[in-house]
RNA sequence: UGUCCUGUGGUGUAAUUGGCAACACGUCUGAUUCUGGAUCAGAAGAGUCCAGGUUCGACCCCUGGCAGGACAACCA
């Protein structure tokens, strides 16, 4: 039961996926066993819905004492390359899972699949075909109408064996012939009209150079793959929910009922306020409207890597979203309370003025400089404290100050007193402001009787962050938002673009003040910035300059009340 | 006019396989707080796509609808 409730969303029960699997160990159906994988093509940087993918299919191997292989899909060698496959690899180590030696290729099977398909052609279940792939195209019919019967169908095994051997050799141009299954041109199962088994490239492959130039297609090699590694759950996303009959097919063709891997299919993962196909994250990156792949507004692992997010907040995401067959889009809001629950607890806290406006302390002796102790997260007292330089002259936040303050603002506003977090209690005096009016200087009286952990004094409804001028570190602040504005970027009117529905503001740079301890924080590292949000150290960031994303902002219920009320 | 899959609060997932719907996120109160964070306490919100049927009893079984999705690359 405690085992459940680590590995499920929902407490006790269990997913639809879970419960299958039980009920195979129940009736030793798989022999006990539980070996699934994960199976990428190498043409793409992996995003967070093949994060849900890789968290279910590791998850489940270690749920139930099973393994579960990493399997490079890589049939198709016009569209791969290493660097994808180190990409990948760096993704899932990094999200914490380990498929330990059993690091695999579809590649690896090119002779297997190569003899099983000529049992095929031998047992006349397979045949080569002339036709090009328009003609095949245009004779596959439509769903409600049957497909035409290809004229090198009935051509005779001895034949077949010759020209598909010749193929091999590379006898023939790219295009000019393919092997095809032959199933049922009038099935209403568009995969069955004698699908494409074989087709002929004349190009390098990443792993096997020029040995072939005949490629295996996806539905010829996946279940084979599945078989040859052992795989007895070969779980998959909902639009290869056709394609199982397909699967079965080729199983059943070639005798295999022991180890006979089976396939299921899952919703897969939909954010809103994202895209997430292949095709438009590229987009993105190509038409430059973010920097890289890994730039923290994508959903991208890498770019949610560079944002802040942990992998432990990903895997909690995974889990909370549930398993199921019905299309789903998960609220961001979810997203985000996971990397707040994880980082509320682990990350330290700092005090960061990202908006600053100068404050001086009129009553407080020139030159001189006390040293704070700061808890380094209230989260862990066990963690103890770090020194904060306190002095005259000090920045806060703007927002934190109002001239002319609404009814329940709890900050600083002229006459009012608050507490500086750490420090003292403060009463503002009066404002400087230059020609234009706009404030330059908030002149204070602070109380030394007020000193933090001092015995109690008078209560104040508000607690600033601030930053002694003369000891803070100017830094580069990247504050991310959402990518998009509206929640379904891909609905949009007819001639329109979810790049339209773009949010401008979706990264802002400014140049904040931070404490001077952060001096040496360091790429990766992450941090509470006191009141305002998570922050990471950014790969750009160096001794001299540093750079900071913005993973999150804090909850934030003033902000939220200032809106309702317009 | 084809085949397959799926319909449960705003969102997502449950319901011991027939015993009048639970959990999480979100939303809203209040308490508390040297972070308007966190925490704590509480509230609102679905009668399970619709219509019939079986049953003492249906989210669950049956029948018929309706709605949404997937499928017609020599992509995966």
């Amino acid at each position: 039961m405690k085992e459940d409730n680590k590995h499920s969303g929902q407490g006790g029960s269990l997913n639809f996926l879970e419960q299958i699997i039980e009920k195979d160990l129940a009736m030793a159906t798989t022999g006990g066993r539980v070996h699934t994988r994960f199976p990428p093509e190498p043409n793409g940087y992996l995003h967070i819905g093949h994060a849900k993918s890789i968290c279910l299919n590791f998850g489940l191997a270690a749920k139930y004492n099973g393994k579960c292989n990493l399997r490079f899909d890589d049939t198709n060698p016009t569209k791969e390359n290493v660097g994808y496959v180190n990409a990948i690899r760096e993704d899932i180590r990094w999200l914490g899972f380990d498929w330990e030696e059993r690091e695999y290729y579809a590649s690896d099977y090119f002779g297997e699949l190569f003899d099983m398909a000529v049992v095929l052609i031998r047992q006349g279940d397979a045949y080569v075909c002339d036709m090009s792939g328009e003609e095949i195209a245009a004779g596959r019919g439509t769903p409600s109408v049957p497909g035409k019967i290809s004229p090198w169908r009935e051509r005779p095994v001895e034949e077949n064996l010759e020209l598909f051997e010749r193929m091999r050799k590379g006898e023939f141009p790219d295009g000019s012939r393919v092997v095809r299954a032959k199933i049922d041109m009038a099935s209403p199962n568009m995969h069955l009209r004698d699908p494409v088994m074989y087709r002929i490239m004349h190009a390098h492959h990443h792993r096997t150079a020029n040995k072939w130039c005949i490629y295996p297609m996806y539905d010829w090699a996946h279940g084979q793959s599945d078989y040859l590694e052992n795989i007895t759950h070969s779980i998959c996303t909902l639009e290869f929910e056709v394609h199982r009959p397909l699967y079965n097919w080729f199983l059943d063709k070639l005798g295999i009922s022991q180890n006979r891997p089976r396939q299921f299919e899952f919703a897969r993962l939909n954010l809103n306020y994202t895209v997430m196909s292949k095709r438009k994250l590229l987009e993105l990156v190509e038409g430059r409207y973010v920097k890289g792949w890994d730039d923290p507004r994508m959903p991208t692992i890498s770019g949610l890597r560079r944002r802040g997010y942990t992998p432990a907040s990903i895997r909690v995401f995974s889990d909370k979203v549930g398993v199921a067959k019905r299309e789903n889009v998960i609220d961001m809001a979810l997203l985000e309370y996971c990397i707040r629950e994880d980082l509320n607890r682990n990350a330290p806290r700092v005090m960061t003025v990202i908006n600053p406006v100068k404050l001086v302390i009129e009553n407080y002796p020139e030159g001189q400089v006390e040293e704070l102790q700061a808890l380094r997260n209230p989260e862990k007292p066990e963690e103890g404290y770090r020194k904060v330089p306190f002095s005259k002259t000090l920045y806060i936040e703007q927002g934190d100050f109002m001239e002319d303050p609404p009814k329940k603002f709890f900050r600083l506003s002229p006459g009012s007193e608050v507490r500086l977090k750490y420090a003292y209690l403060i009463r503002c005096e009066s404002v400087v402001k230059d020609q234009q009016g706009n404030i330059t200087e908030i002149r204070c009286t602070y109380d030394p009787g007020t000193k933090s952990g001092m015995a109690p004094t008078r209560k104040v409804k508000g607690t600033l962050h601030w930053v002694s001028a003369a000891h803070a570190l100017e830094a580069e602040i990247r504050l991310y938002d959402r990518l998009f504005e509206v929640p379904d970027p891909e609905n949009v009117a007819q001639g329109g673009n979810f790049k339209d529905n773009i949010n401008p503001a979706s990264l802002q740079i400014v140049r904040g003040l931070a404490e001077p301890g952060l001096r040496d924080a360091m790429p990766g590292e992450r941090f509470q910035f006191e009141r305002t949000g998570y922050f990471c150290v950014d790969p750009d960031s160096s001794p001299g300059s540093l750079v900071f994303n913005r993973t999150s902002s804090l909850r934030d219920s003033w902000a939220k009340m200032k809106d309702s009320q317009g």
